[in-house]
RNA sequence: GGCCCGGUAGCUCAAUGGAUAGAGCAACAGCCUUCUAAGCUGUAGGUUCUUGGUUCGAUCCCAAGCCGGGUCACCA
């Protein structure tokens, strides 16, 4: 049980000992000391004033003074101010301790059989263009939420539903057919996702200057906008392609066939993945004939030039289209028919979408039009909505070339890796594979911690040279003080040291004793980063943790410590640090090496 | 314009309504014959955008304003 808990049950009691009035423990507020007072627990006191009618003093001594008489956890108090500020037993973080030591998965809830099932959709790839730099704080988001709710004893499936189909996907067709002249991926010696994504910057580029030649013959920009012979030609693509064109099905599939081994590469290499893949191009039918149920339901009306819209001006939004006049399918159908395809295949009890904020009024839409076709989940479902990635001259733009991209971001990160590790030159021994290896951990380390432990509600600023800094708050930081602690107890090993399976001491220094707080606080700061949907929480209480291990490390030495107890004991207290290091950077999807 | 989100040190970010608002980077000053210096210690740096309100107490809640961003497509 944790502390915290401990305490406001406790006060409650007093309160009730003491002043002769209930009140619920939830109403008691706690939190820790800060490190400039004595104690380890602060009570406020404030709000029982009204209830003991005494001052903020005398109050807080004699809650102080019953709680120190009648909890065994508490060992002492001092009152300032409104303050009552409780000290701990040493006894109770060493038990904490202790729990740490035999628990593989300390601070992780198990999953029990009758779990509830959380489904999570992100990445959702287009399969147009590479990922960038967006893309991945969507990835590195939703892989680690994925492992948050698995710590909280959720069951997760992973999910991405791919969006192969529609106009975006034709733009790259139509244009590696006018400019292609039949090259591959193989030819060119160049990612496919890469390689399609220049087809659709070439598509761009036409389709531009063909609107510029249309303004120059007297058209209207709206007109030339719908006139260019690019754009015709990829709506009739399109169209082909909903009618299972042989030609055109054949070209998409050889071409989003190149993409996604692309973007398989990049998963792998960022070290996310998925239980289940949906395609649109399997789910926008469905969603089509769902729409098409809504109209026949009277829920959605059809226009005369048949295009289908929902009303949602009731619920304070507006008119939404759901086919375009030629009976194809927008954004939102599909995402109908995924829903739907999806609690047909698993039992689901809470659906999360991973996608960026700026699509808020797209899930409130959806939301809404699922519920309205009568689904119950449809006013449940999560959009864990992110901030968008900023560069510090501003958002990236494909127009101007400042888009990050995925592949070339790690691949510069891994050579910043190499080069300051074989400046250091601490991997003596190791092939270099293995070395190789711990470049490629400390590099995603550093651009996973970096993203991750920004608030995801937040616009982040994404600085380049920053984010390859390798010193302070950084995750190479992190994950070197988690090799420092294997290389101790290596060196505990070979000496022929054992850790012993459990703690034990009666005295406790500054440091150690701030080292059991901070442990103590691991089950629920996994708790708290699930109900807040937060790998940033995870992240900072790491942190605080290494910072904290550091300190210890510097002033006190382990291995040399002469009273072969205390040695003992740091042992284990420096283990169960980096047990919680690595068990706390696995909610983030980051490796630890044994050596950097 | 309607709706949504944000504004904290020079920069990037923290801070369940609590005490003197904290870290890292950058700057400056120190610490390696001792378990990995990718480390540790210290100095300096703030009208928490503004003005009101709520209360014992507000960076946090409320209102208005200012600034920045998003969104309101027969795009995705």
């Amino acid at each position: 049980m944790n502390i915290e808990l401990i305490i406001k049950e406790k006060v409650a009691g007093a309160i009730n000992a003491l002043y002769g009035q209930s009140i619920e423990p939830s109403q008691v507020q706690v939190q820790l000391t800060r490190s400039e007072f004595e104690g380890d627990q602060t009570v406020m006191v404030f709000p029982f004033l009204k209830i003991s009618k005494k001052s903020p003093e005398v109050t807080g001594a004699e809650l102080g003074e019953y709680l120190a008489a009648n909890v065994s956890e508490v060992s002492g108090y001092n009152v300032v101010k409104g303050f009552l500020n409780l000290s701990i037993d040493n006894q109770f973080y060493i038990d904490r301790l202790n729990e740490a030591v035999r628990e593989e998965k300390y601070g992780f809830v198990p999953e029990t059989a009758s779990a509830e099932l959380v489904m999570i959709e992100y990445s959702s790839p287009n399969t147009n263009k590479p990922l960038h730099l967006g893309h991945i704080r969507n990835n590195l988001l939703g892989f680690s939420l994925a492992e948050v709710m698995k710590a909280n004893g959720y069951k997760v499936v992973k999910t991405n539903i791919v969006n192969d189909r529609g106009v975006h996907i034709c733009k790259s067709m139509v244009a590696w057919q006018k400019f292609g002249k039949g090259e591959t991926p193989e030819t060119h010696g160049k990612k496919g996702d890469h390689l399609v994504g220049e087809y659709y910057v070439k598509f761009d580029q036409q389709y531009k200057s063909e609107i510029a030649e249309l303004i120059a013959q007297g058209r209207s920009e709206e007109q030339a906008k719908e006139e260019a012979p690019s754009i015709v030609e990829t709506r009739e693509m399109l169209l082909k392609w909903e009618a299972n064109d042989p030609e055109v099905r054949n070209l998409w599939k050889t071409m989003n066939g190149w993409v996604y081994k692309g973007f398989d590469e990049t998963y792998k290499t960022l070290g996310v993945d998925f239980d289940k893949i949906y395609y649109e191009s399997d789910t926008y039918t469905i969603g089509r004939d769902e729409v098409l149920r809504g109209v026949k339901e009277g829920i959605f009306q059809q226009e005369s030039d048949s295009s289908v819209w929902a009303n949602l001006e009731k619920e304070g939004l507006d008119k939404k289209i759901l086919l375009r006049s030629d009976g194809t399918s927008v954004y939102i159908t599909q995402d109908i028919g995924t829903a739907q395809l999806r609690y047909r295949d698993y039992p689901i009890d809470h659906m999360i979408y991973v996608v960026g904020n700026e699509q808020i009024y797209h899930f409130q839409v959806l939301s809404l039009l699922l519920d309205k076709l009568g689904y119950k989940w449809g006013k449940d479902l999560y959009h864990f909505s992110y901030g968008m990635v900023e560069l510090p001259n501003g958002r990236m733009k494909s127009r101007e070339g400042t888009v990050v991209d995925a592949d070339d971001l790690v691949a510069g990160m891994v050579d910043v890796a190499r080069a300051v590790s074989m400046e250091l030159g601490k991997l003596e021994g190791y092939s270099e594979a293995e070395k190789e290896h711990i470049y490629h951990i400390v590099a995603l380390g550093a651009l996973k911690y970096f993203i991750l432990k920004v608030d995801p509600k937040k616009t982040m600023t994404f600085n380049p040279e920053e984010s390859i800094d390798f010193n302070g708050n950084t995750g190479p930081f992190i994950q070197y003080t988690y090799a420092r602690i294997q290389s101790i107890l290596r060196k505990a090993n070979d000496t022929g040291v054992e850790v012993p399976s459990q703690a034990a001491t009666e005295s406790l220094n500054d440091k150690e004793r701030n080292l059991l707080k901070i442990i103590s606080l691991f089950p629920e700061v996994v708790k708290e980063a699930g109900t807040a949907h937060s790998p940033a929480v995870v992240a900072n209480y790491v942190y605080d943790l290494v910072k904290e291990f550091n300190s210890f490390y510097h002033d006190h030495s382990i291995l040399n410590e002469p009273d072969s107890a205390k040695r003992d004991f740091r042992l284990v207290v420096a283990q169960t640090v980096g047990k919680v290091i690595k068990n706390g950077f696995s909610l983030l999807g980051i490796e630890v090496p044994e050596r950097m």
